[in-house]
Parts: structure tokens; C-alpha cells; sequence
DNA sequence: AACACCGCGTTTTTT
DNA sequence: ACGCGGTGTT
């Protein structure tokens, strides 16, 4: 059997996995060690030499782009089209269970799923309606509380406030929430897996339906499951099915969402007789790197434990570099990725990563600066832009008029008379009728009670909808959107915002046109009406925010959007005390160790060369605050790094442990990194001090000019 | 309905 | 410092 060719491009570790018996398995796959591969080749291996049906499998990944690569590598290894084989998020695939059986989930065969966005608009709506001050009971609190305990699995009817009256306040908004959701048809995404769970729960035919079917379940990223997705594997797999779980405790990063690391620990218990590989070998990065990364997680104490190792060369040590500040840090990143480019290299196999978003923006500048064609990875995702949801919340009211949230949008946007006072009495009939929006609205208008200019207003938009509903019937889906935009005259609307700002949002819209065109429905999904699929998708699948493809830039992201990826150019910046491990980190408990791990992510993202920058003194928050080196750098050992500091001579601050401040300069109360102007060079910054008094002298690095020693007492320098 | 002002938060983010 | 969201004013 191991003869098979599926095997020979893999190490031995590998192909224990791949060719693993009947049975549940557990692969602790380090960094880079070909853990995607390995699942990729499993269901080959199952499909090609166990002979499982390919119906009988299921894969499940977090997010919609490991998804499709698997699906997209699965595909260019099974003989056939992956068909049959349910491959998707955990949401995806719930989502699935929810549209086929919706009738057993409770739900109407339209309902839709509500994002994040609109989850907190309606959490706002059922706080204000219960009286609460938005100030005393934040709504995002309430959003986290309701998530959270829909991840843990539970209902508010289960919640027990214990005599604590703020919970007990929050268990009535979940209460108060999932109702109205529940009559409008909506599921959030916490929801998608908790109703899944509950339907295959409440069904036992279902259930045996289903695990029967699943015989092979395989899990990406197991790390990052939560207590709900960790649930529903158990319930899906049952006695029958034989779970493979591949993850890796060291790249747990989303605990503060509700991942659990603790899972593939009880994955252990919870399953008989589970076997456990290790993938330690790592083929991307050079032993340095992979050194400093194995030496930085050591540290860590809640470890499963495994030792990454190469067989590759050391290749470069790891370079340091201490900038004055932000702008120093972002020119010198910027100047070695042109060097980069200047020597050939592809733009796009660097990256520049950072812990918070926050610093996106200095890099950028200097990006731009230098010409140099970047892509910021985290802006905002394409369904979730105004213009979008303004359009999709008609498409939701024409697919289900009960939806509230599409209601509250679209019921004044564009504003066509509808105020505040009206909407008050809709949503007051509303409640005391128990009934949606849509049809209180109607009862208003036929019974009388609106003020008459109201109701006309009213009225208008209920029939602009039964209108749209009848001129849509029976056209395709990217027709209905197109006459929707024009019938609901959006294009004018948002020409009042500006000129610029409207031909964006056009834009937008022609493209939601013709990825309504594109789009098409996955098999599985045939039966279901296409506009209800593709408001769900978007939904699902939020999009990327710049969809520039293609072109060769340098890529920027957060330390958690990097997970997953790798570069052959490397740059972690803002590695200072506070920044990274972040502060909020610091006085949390648990959360140090996390922080590490994502450190530990980061430098495994590097290939070849990795540089660690940092700022001595750095804007944030408003005031220049003095920056110590980040602690994890002292736990990379001192031989592997290679510190530059290319022009400048000073006492290192951050070993002292005091500020990055030389005592020269403190003496003459100018400070590295201060900003200057001089009348003649313009605009730069304090590079070095010398001397003291009338005799002190400082090395400017002017913007346009470059460096220059000037006498203080006789420049005239202006501070800044 | 548009504009101004005030207060607050300010890590990470998928689905 | 800054931007956002929510509230109050015209």
C-alpha cells in the first residue's frame, strides 16, 4: 500500500499521517511543516487507495480562502471534481445543514444571515426599546456577551444571572434579541453553528443521517476551534466517524475570540485510542530563523511541546534595527524593500507586518513616497460597504419582507420622509403586535393613526417594494440588482455625499452587478433560489477589501492576518514593550503567552530573511512616548541577530532599561528623534547630539537633503 | 436633514 | 492626537 505514489513526495512523518489507519488522528503540525499538504494528500489517499466514496468526506477550515485552496487542491489531486465531498468553513457547512433542512431548524426556507454589523444595529434597537442608556450598558458588550454565549452553546434560557443585575440585563437583551431574530428570519454567525448543533440534536434521524454519511471528518487549524465548533465535530463524528485534526498549539492566536488550545488537548480524551504525529520538520525558513522562532517559544509553558528543525542552510542571521521613531523605522523598512526590488526580486514576496492596524498608516506614506506599489491587507471587506448593504437591503426585503435589519436600512435610504417619530410608531406596533416591521408598517398605513404627510411616505415605500417585487420576478439575479439600483434612484443619493465619494460607491455598485453575474451557485446549493444564495454568500463571504490581484506589491498586514502565509522577506515592526506584547496583553493574564505565540507566528512567516525593527520613541496616543525593545526579541538569542543602528553612536537605551534618550542629548535638551525645520533644508529629524552648550551640535537628517551637522547655537533650528 | 459639538476609546478579526 | 458615533442645534 505505501508503494503508492501519493506518498513519495513526502517525509516520513507526513506519510504516516497521509496513510494513517482507520481510527482518529491528531497531527501536531509546526510552522511550515507541510500541514495543508498533508490534508490535501489524506483525502487523496482516502478517495484513491482506502476507496471512500467522496460523499463520505468532510473538511472543514475557518476562513473562506484556506477553503478554497483546499477545495482548489483537492480537485488537482482527486481524479474527479471534489463532488460529493462537503469542503468549507464551519459556518459554510452549517449554513449548508440550515438551508437544507430549514423547516426542522425552525426557520423560514428564506431566512438570512446577519453580519456582525447589522447584529449590533439590532442589539442597539432592543437595548434603546428596553430603555437601557447606551452608556451604562454598552452595545458591543451585549454583542460580545450574546456571541459568547452562543459559542459556548448557550441560550439565554439557560443563562442564570446568579443575582448579578447587570447580566441579568444582558441575558434579557439576548432574550429580547433572538426573538426578533427569530421572527425576522435572521441567523447571526454564532447562531449558523448553535442552530446546526441544535437541529442535528433535536433530530436523531438527521443526525444518523448525517454521521453515517461522514465517515471522514478532517479539520484544519484545530487550534482555533471554540466550544461550539469543537461540539459539533464530536456530534457529527459520533461512534462512526474517524476524525483527522491537524493544528498546531504554538499558533493559537485567537484565544480572545473563544479559541480553545485546550481542544486538542481534550480532543485526546474525548476520542478513543486518538493517534498523535508530529510534523517537526519545517521546509520554508532557514535554520536561523527557525532557531530564533524555537528558542522565542520556549519560553512559553503551556506547550504540548515540539521542536521544529531543518535540514536546510542557517542563511542570514536576523537583523535588528533601532529606529528613532515611527518615521525612522517606516523609511528605513521602506528603503530595504526597494533594495529588495532593485535586486529583482517580486514586490509581493515581502511583507511588512505589525501588531496593530494603527500602524499601518506610516508605512503607507512612505510607500507612497517611494513609489513603491503596496497592498494593505484588513481595510474594509466589499459586502460590508454601505452602498452594498444599502442594495442588498432591498434584495433582502424583496427575498423575505419579515427581515427587519434589511427594513431599518432601506425603510429611509435613500430619505424619502420616513423620520424618526413614524419609525417609532412602526416599531411600537411592532412590539405590541409581535410582528415584523414590514407588516406593522402595513397595518399603519391601512388602519389610519399616521399623521398623513407619514403616511403617504409610508405607504410610497411599501408599494415601491411591492412593485420591485413584481418587476423582478423572473429575471436573473444580476438583472434584479441592477434594476434596483435604478429604480431606488441609490446612484443619486450617494451623488449628495460628493462627487469623489459617489464615484467610488458607482463603482461599487457595478461591481456588486457583475459579481452578480459571475456567480454561481455551488452544486449542492442547485435547488436553492439564487438571489437568497448569493445574499447569503455575500454574507458568508465578506470579500477582500482591495481586490488589486495581480500586481506585484509589497504586502502589509497585521501579525494575525499573516498566519497561514510566508515570505521570503520578512519586517515585524513596532516590536517595543506595550505595542507588542501589547499593553492590554501585559495585564491580562494568560494573554502573554499568546502574545508570544503570535510573535512566534510572525517569524515563522519569514523564509529568508527576517528583520526585527522597533522605535525608540514613537507617536502614540497623542504624545511621543519613549519605546523599550519588546521582550521577546532578549528571548531570541544575541548570535542569531545582527544589530544595525547605521547612524548613530548612543548608549542603548533599552538595555539600561531607561528611555531612548541619549545622556548627551538629555543634557542639551534636544532629543533624538525631535523634529526640526531649518529655513533652507526644510523638514528633519535629530539623528545624533555631540558636544554641549554653545558647542553642541546635532546631526539632522533633513527629508530633503539628507544628513547634516549643525551647531545648535547657530542654525537656526526650529523645533518641532 | 445638515451641521456642529462633545466624549470616548484606542489589539488582534472570521464568519 | 484623532476619528468616530451619538446627540443637540438650526
Amino acid at each position: 500500500m505505501d508503494v503508492s505514489p501519493l506518498l513519495d513526495a513526502l517525509n516520513d512523518a507526513q506519510r504516516e499521517a497521509v496513510a494513517a489507519p482507520p481510527g482518529h488522528t491528531l497531527v501536531l503540525a509546526g510552522a511550515g511543516s507541510g500541514k495543508t499538504r498533508v490534508l490535501v494528500h489524506r483525502i487523496a489517499w482516502l478517495v484513491g487507495v482506502d476507496r471512500v466514496p467522496e460523499h463520505a468526506i468532510l473538511a472543514v477550515t475557518f476562513t473562506n480562502k484556506a477553503a478554497a485552496e483546499m477545495r482548489h487542491r483537492v480537485q488537482s489531486m482527486v481524479s474527479d471534481l471534489g463532488r460529493g465531498m462537503w469542503v468549507g468553513t464551519f459556518h459554510g457547512l452549517a449554513h449548508r445543514l440550515l438551508r437544507r433542512h430549514f423547516r426542522e431548524a425552525g426557520l423560514p426556507e428564506t431566512f438570512q444571515i446577519l453580519d456582525s454589523d447589522d447584529q449590533l444595529r439590532l442589539i442597539k434597537r432592543v437595548q434603546r426599546d428596553q430603555g437601557l442608556d447606551d452608556a451604562r450598558f454598552p452595545p458591543r458588550q451585549s454583542q460580545w456577551f450574546i456571541n459568547h454565549c452562543k459559542d459556548e452553546g448557550q441560550r439565554a434560557e439557560h443563562l442564570d444571572a446568579y443575582g448579578d443585575g447587570l447580566k441579568q440585563v444582558k441575558i434579557a437583551v439576548y432574550a429580547e434579541y433572538e426573538a426578533r431574530c427569530q421572527r425576522s428570519g435572521l441567523v447571526d454567525f454564532a447562531e449558523l453553528l448553535l442552530r446546526s448543533q441544535e437541529l442535528l440534536l433535536r433530530d436523531p434521524h438527521l443526525l444518523e443521517h448525517y454521521r453515517q454519511r461522514f465517515r471522514h471528518i478532517l479539520v484544519d487549524e484545530f487550534q482555533d476551534t471554540n466550544e461550539i465548533q469543537y461540539a459539533w465535530i464530536r456530534l457529527l463524528a459520533g461512534d462512526t466517524g474517524q476524525v483527522m485534526v491537524v493544528g498546531d498549539d504554538d499558533q493559537s492566536i485567537y484565544g480572545w475570540r473563544g479559541a480553545k488550545v485546550a481542544n486538542v488537548g481534550r480532543f485526546q480524551e474525548d476520542f478513543p485510542h486518538v493517534r498523535l504525529l508530529r510534523l517537526e520538520q519545517n521546509y520554508r525558513s532557514t535554520a536561523n530563523i527557525l532557531n530564533a522562532a524555537n528558542a522565542l517559544i520556549a519560553h512559553n509553558s503551556e506547550r504540548l511541546g515540539k521542536h521544529l528543525w531543518t535540514d536546510g542552510a542557517p542563511g542570514e542571521p536576523l537583523t535588528l534595527f533601532a529606529a528613532y521613531n515611527e518615521m525612522d523605522e517606516a523609511r528605513f523598512v521602506v528603503e530595504r524593500v526597494r533594495e529588495w526590488i532593485a535586486q529583482g526580486q517580486a514586490a509581493t514576496d515581502a511583507a511588512i507586518l505589525y501588531r496593530s492596524n494603527a500602524q499601518s498608516r506610516i508605512f503607507e506614506q512612505q510607500l507612497i513616497a517611494a513609489g513603491v506599489p503596496y497592498r494593505i491587507y484588513g481595510g474594509q471587506r466589499f459586502f460590508e460597504r454601505v452602498e452594498i448593504k444599502d442594495t442588498l437591503a432591498y434584495l433582502r426585503m424583496l427575498t423575505n419582507p419579515d427581515d427587519d435589519a434589511a427594513f431599518e436600512r432601506a425603510v429611509n435610504t435613500p430619505s424619502r420622509g420616513i423620520g424618526a417619530k413614524t419609525l417609532a410608531q412602526v416599531r411600537a406596533r411592532a412590539a405590541t403586535d409581535q410582528m415584523s416591521l414590514w407588516r406593522a408598517a402595513g397595518d399603519l398605513c391601512d388602519g389610519g393613526g399616521l399623521a398623513s404627510r407619514a403616511a403617504h411616505a409610508l405607504s410610497d415605500f411599501l408599494q415601491l417594494i411591492a412593485e420591485l417585487g413584481a418587476d423582478l420576478a423572473g429575471r436573473e439575479l444580476a438583472e434584479k440588482i441592477e434594476r434596483v439600483i435604478t429604480r431606488v434612484e441609490l446612484v443619486a443619493h450617494y451623488q449628495s455625499e460628493g462627487a469623489e465619494r459617489a464615484q467610488t460607491r458607482v463603482e461599487n455598485l457595478e461591481e456588486l452587478v457583475r459579481a452578480a453575474r459571475g456567480f454561481v451557485l455551488q452544486a449542492e446549493a442547485a435547488e436553492d433560489d439564487p438571489l437568497v444564495a448569493f445574499l447569503a454568500n455575500a454574507a458568508l463571504e465578506a470579500g477582500e477589501s482591495q481586490a488589486a490581484e495581480g500586481e506585484d506589491c509589497v504586502q502589509l498586514m497585521t501579525l494575525h492576518a499573516a498566519k497561514g502565509l510566508e515570505f521570503p522577506l520578512v519586517f515585524m515592526c513596532g516590536l517595543e514593550d506595550g505595542l507588542f506584547p501589547h499593553m492590554r496583553a501585559v495585564e491580562e493574564a494568560g494573554r502573554m503567552e499568546e502574545e508570544r505565540r503570535l510573535a512566534y507566528v510572525g517569524i515563522t512567516r519569514a523564509k529568508r530573511l527576517l528583520y526585527l525593527c522597533y522605535a525608540e520613541q514613537r507617536r502614540w496616543h497623542g504624545g511621543n512616548t519613549a519605546r523599550r525593545l519588546s521582550k521577546f526579541v532578549s528571548e531570541i538569542p544575541a548570535e542569531l541577530i545582527r544589530e544595525i543602528r547605521p547612524r548613530i553612536q548612543v548608549s542603548r537605551a533599552w538595555q539600561s532599561g531607561g528611555p531612548g534618550v541619549s545622556p548627551v542629548a538629555n543634557q542639551c535638551a534636544i532629543k533624538l528623534g525631535q523634529n526640526v525645520r531649518h529655513d533652507s533644508f526644510g523638514h528633519g529629524v535629530v539623528v545624533n547630539v555631540e558636544g554641549a552648550g554653545e558647542h553642541a551640535r546635532a546631526l539632522i537628517n533633513f527629508e530633503q537633503v539628507g544628513s547634516k551637522w549643525m551647531v545648535l547655537s547657530y542654525g537656526n533650528l526650529e523645533m518641532l
